[in-house]
DNA sequence: AAGGGGTGCAACCGCTGCGGG
DNA sequence: TCCCGCAGCGGTTGCACCCCT
């Protein structure tokens, strides 16, 4: 049968139909609308609910001409249904194989943790469950916020693998690979970063640099895990735009109890975390009279009551309690690392995961800057911010560990029983010692560079790299790590790695319980440093120039800015 | 019985990337 | 290179149904 035989059998017949079609719904006629644009047969396009009869026409036409050239379908068949309806029609409702009905506890929490790592990508998660829609799996999540919303549940369960910071490498509007949507979304983090994020940051007038999708490195390194725990305790979260319908939630970003376990990581964390009651000033999801004891995984919050020992005069208002934000988008970007993950992740507990009381999130008072002059402008200098970032470091170490008392430059810095000595500053100030500038670096690691199914050995650092020289800038004359050892080396190091230097990173990072410095595998660099948005910007060209960077890594920086979000917008 | 609010599903809307002309 | 149409995605809205008062 040729197309016109075929054009003019079914048109004579699905004229007869056509005209069913309304008389069998009198109501399509108020539905006629004007979303579709085009249209056949010399009339509008039909909109609302498909009747039986349409839905029909639309199977017959498929079985027909298979699927595609929606835009064709009101041209072969009476139906005035634009193509995107009849996309939608066939993909949600007509396609076979699809599964009707609730969802199974299986399903659910396949969702749960699809979302968990990928965010709104309802499409990928369709992928992934096979007979289900984009459109099905994204009503059900929708539901399933508000619903939890009610019940002052958080949003993911225990055991959940929340522990990336999503938001993720697809608000990287500069990949190659960048789709519109990742643009919009990006744009919708900027604005978010106007609202809501100011409300944490208002004083603060610097941008982060976020580093996420660590979790591909928490399953091999522990100091990634810790890091991107710290980041979750400071960071805010943020996501896509807000529904009016279903109000906006902050998953908890949490560190999972596997993540802490690690023993003898770069700073401890766990211990520290998990020690709220010899720290007053830190908080734990398990303080939060709604949740006791439920879970294991603690949440650090920096007190913004602390009292700097710098004299530090809090200019912020606290921010204390439960706050919503805005659902993240805590994706990877690729089917990949669905299928890593998939792989990688034990499966929770069939029982509760879905009903289970566990974290709640509170929100992380800002912190608080004496120094305002530094950061009131996005010209600021980098290393003026990472200055700044040592003091609220050593002021922060106050609010998590007991045992560290930074007061000034001179004095020994404890942690993990170690004492480290500071002996320069950085940045210009010559004058003034920086109070903890290897605070700066604390926790910091490096951008790694390898393939992630790589097997990663070690190898040589790169001294020509900028990134290695930070790294170096850590060690001390012991050659133990987390001393900026001289201002230069330190103001090189940036000035390389704001500089647009490519190549292979390998960085090392050093133990500050006095662990042999030790180069990092290679998934797990992280340069975890407030930078204003310009420092930022280029770094993050930077890391997307550098031939072999992780492309999970770089595209996950996310700046956040209170006042300089124009101009993030590139 | 009526109506008001909540709920969940279906469909629409707006935007973007891509490919072809 | 630009324009245009198509396909796809994610956010948003419409609406029928249900439950409660």
């Amino acid at each position: 049968m040729t197309q016109m035989s075929y054009t003019m059998v079914t048109d004579e017949s699905d004229d007869a139909m056509y005209s069913s079609i309304y008389n069998e719904s009198p109501s399509a006629a108020d539905n006629i609308g004007s979303g579709c644009t085009s249209r056949g047969k010399g009339s509008v396009l039909k909109k609302g609910p498909w009747t039986s009869t349409e839905d029909g026409i639309l199977i017959d036409y498929v079985k027909r001409h298979g699927e595609g050239n929606w835009n064709t379908v009101q041209k072969h068949t009476s139906l005035a249904r634009c193509g995107k309806s009849c996309r939608l029609r066939w993909a949600n409702h007509l396609r076979p194989n699809l599964k009707k009905g609730a969802f199974s506890k299986e399903e659910e929490q396949l969702i749960v943790e699809m979302h968990a790592r990928m965010g709104n990508k309802w499409a990928q998660m369709a992928e992934h469950l096979p007979g289900r829609t984009d459109n099905e799996i994204k009503n059900y999540w929708n539901t399933r916020i508000k619903r939890r919303q009610r019940a002052g549940l958080p949003l993911y369960p225990p055991g959940t693998h929340v522990e990336d910071l999503h938001w993720s490498q697809e608000y990287h509007p500069s990949t190659s690979n960048v789709t519109g949507v990742d643009r919009r979304r990006h744009q919708d983090i900027l604005q978010l970063a106007n609202s809501k994020a100011n409300v944490l940051f208002d004083d603060l007038n610097f941008a982060n640099v976020l580093f996420e999708d660590l979790n591909f490195a928490t399953s091999l390194l522990p100091v990634a895990s810790h890091i991107s725990d710290m980041f979750s305790c400071n960071m805010l979260g943020t996501g896509a735009s807000s529904s009016s319908r279903y109000e906006s939630y902050t998953p908890p970003i949490l560190p999972s109890p596997k993540q802490l376990g690690g023993s003898g990581s770069l700073f401890n964390i766990r211990q520290e975390f998990q020690s709220p009651q010899k720290n007053p000033r830190s908080c734990s999801i398990s303080d939060h009279p709604m949740y006791g004891n439920h879970h294991q995984s603690d949440v650090m919050i920096q007190d913004s009551h602390h009292t700097f020992t710098d004299g530090m005069v809090p200019t912020s208002k606290p921010l204390f309690g439960a706050v919503k934000l805005e659902l993240p988008s805590f994706q990877y970007s690729e089917a990949s690392g669905f299928d890593q993950w998939k792989t990688t992740t034990p499966s929770p507990p069939q029982s509760d995961l879905l009903d289970s009381v566990d974290t709640y999130i509170q929100s992380p008072p800002p912190l608080e800057i004496d120094e305002p002059d530094c950061f009131s402008s996005c010209d600021t200098g980098l290393l003026d911010m990472l200055l700044h970032e040592a003091k609220i470091k050593a002021s922060a170490k106050h609010s998590f560990s007991s045992t560290a008392c930074i007061t000034d430059g001179t004095q020994d810095v404890p942690r993990g029983g170690e004492t480290h000595n500071i002996t320069s500053g950085a940045g210009g100030n010559s004058s003034g010692e920086i109070k903890s500038p290897s605070l700066i670096f604390e926790a910091f690691a490096v951008v790694k560079t390898e393939e992630l199914d790589q097997v990663w050995e070690p190898k040589r650092a790169d001294v020509v790299r900028p990134d290695v020289l930070l790294a170096s800038s850590w060690q001390d004359q012991q050659g133990r790590f987390g001393i900026v050892r001289d201002s230069s080396s330190l103001s090189d190091a940036l000035a390389l790695l704001l500089g647009g230097v490519s190549g292979n990173s390998y960085l090392t990072v050093g133990s500050s319980s006095g662990e042999a410095p030790r180069l990092v595998p290679p998934l797990v660099e992280i340069l975890r440093a407030p930078l204003l948005w310009r420092e930022g910007r280029r770094l993050k060209q930077w890391l997307s120039s550098s031939p072999g960077t992780n492309q999970m890594l770089w595209q996950n920086l996310v700046f956040v800015s209170s006042d300089c979000s124009e101009k993030l917008r590139y």
